[in-house]
DNA sequence: CTTGTCTATGCAACGAGTTGCATAGAAAGA
DNA sequence: TCTTTCTATGCAACTCGTTGCATAGACAAG
């Protein structure tokens, strides 16, 4: 399981609460990683029984406290065995493809709206991810850091999520015209 | 959940049972969908009571009997149905990429097996990929069959596969790039 | 003044998915 | 002959992940 190890990976780019993990799960990690809060409040509770975080409570003004978890020694090591062994590469779920092998017993037209919505929000990642790498990596806004080996690696995650959404875009458009041509020809 | 309808999809191309099916999900429909024999026997089992599936006993010489399961009007109703309701775009989960962002907190030249190894496992699927798109759909040995519907759809969604495939062996280069790269600069 | 949204944490129940194990006959190779 | 592999099905136990609900104060918009 890759969660707690996400989450010490995100934990040690910054401490932070079950809360702000889980925003950061829906923007940058989400890249790569989803969780919902449930599953990260969970976790970690499992995770400080396990000495891998450990909590610090932060009163706050104006809203409810916080617990913020940082990762101590244990953990480092609990992260470090776990990148010093293989894992399985991915196997891919896509929803979408068994609609299109689906669609042969039913009217393939009538996916055109839906692959066309998949297009739009592949559209608005993109366009978030490359707002993302400008911001933070090739813009001349971005921080003119010397190149530490952290923001080298963070930025060749994001040019994998780049790749990943132009790709999909790439295919759903062979897809619509796959799905047009089928109805000119019937 | 999309397994139900992977299975009415691989069942409505092609009756089998659910030892069939388990080995068509490490193949063909293993480009876009995962799935061990436990959770085809048990989702099988739920969508006969429910209609979805018939079975017919086959006896076989030199080899255990089986269950050959096949589609009835009520199944194909159910998939239709669920070909009209939209879904949700994917989520990724990568577990390569936690550990490529976690290896700044370790030594990321360790990581260049481990990617290596990965790329080794998509040169191969995209080999077979190709294989079987030359076989089945471009090669000179292809089936020169009357172009039917559903035909082509498997065709876009193999096509998809190979995308995919092609793209991550361009993305670990990347990868493999950066990581020799920050080991120089060490 | 009420409704909705944001921060912040959590329980309970359910469904999805994995892992280990068991059975059992046939065939193939060491 | 013994071990392994293939076909074929299934149970039991477990972990992972989702959904619905609950609490509770602060703040903004209508």
């Amino acid at each position: 399981m890759a969660l707690e190890h996400a989450i010490l990976v995100s934990l040690l780019e910054k401490p932070g609460s079950g809360y702000e993990l889980a925003r950061r799960f829906e923007r940058s990690i989400g890249y790569f990683w989803t969780a919902t809060h449930q599953q990260i409040y969970r976790v970690l509770k499992r995770m400080e029984g396990d000495g891998w975080v450990t909590v610090r409570e932060v009163p706050q003004q104006g809203r409810p406290d916080k617990k913020e978890y940082s990762v101590p020694a244990l953990g480092r090591a609990a992260l470090s065995q776990w990148l010093h062994e293989p894992i399985e590469p991915e196997s891919v779920r896509h929803d979408l493809a068994v609609k299109i092998r689906g669609a042969a017993f039913d009217d393939p037209a009538a996916l055109i709206r839906e692959v066309e919505r998949h297009y739009q929000v592949h559209t608005d990642r993109l366009a978030h991810y490359l707002a993302g790498e400008r911001r933070d990596f090739t813009g001349p806004e971005a921080p003119a850091l010397p190149d530490d080996v952290g923001r080298e690696l963070q930025h060749v995650v994001l040019r994998g999520g780049i790749a990943y959404e132009r790709m999909t875009l790439a295919w759903l458009d062979d897809v619509l015209a796959t799905l047009h041509r089928l109805r000119a020809e019937r």
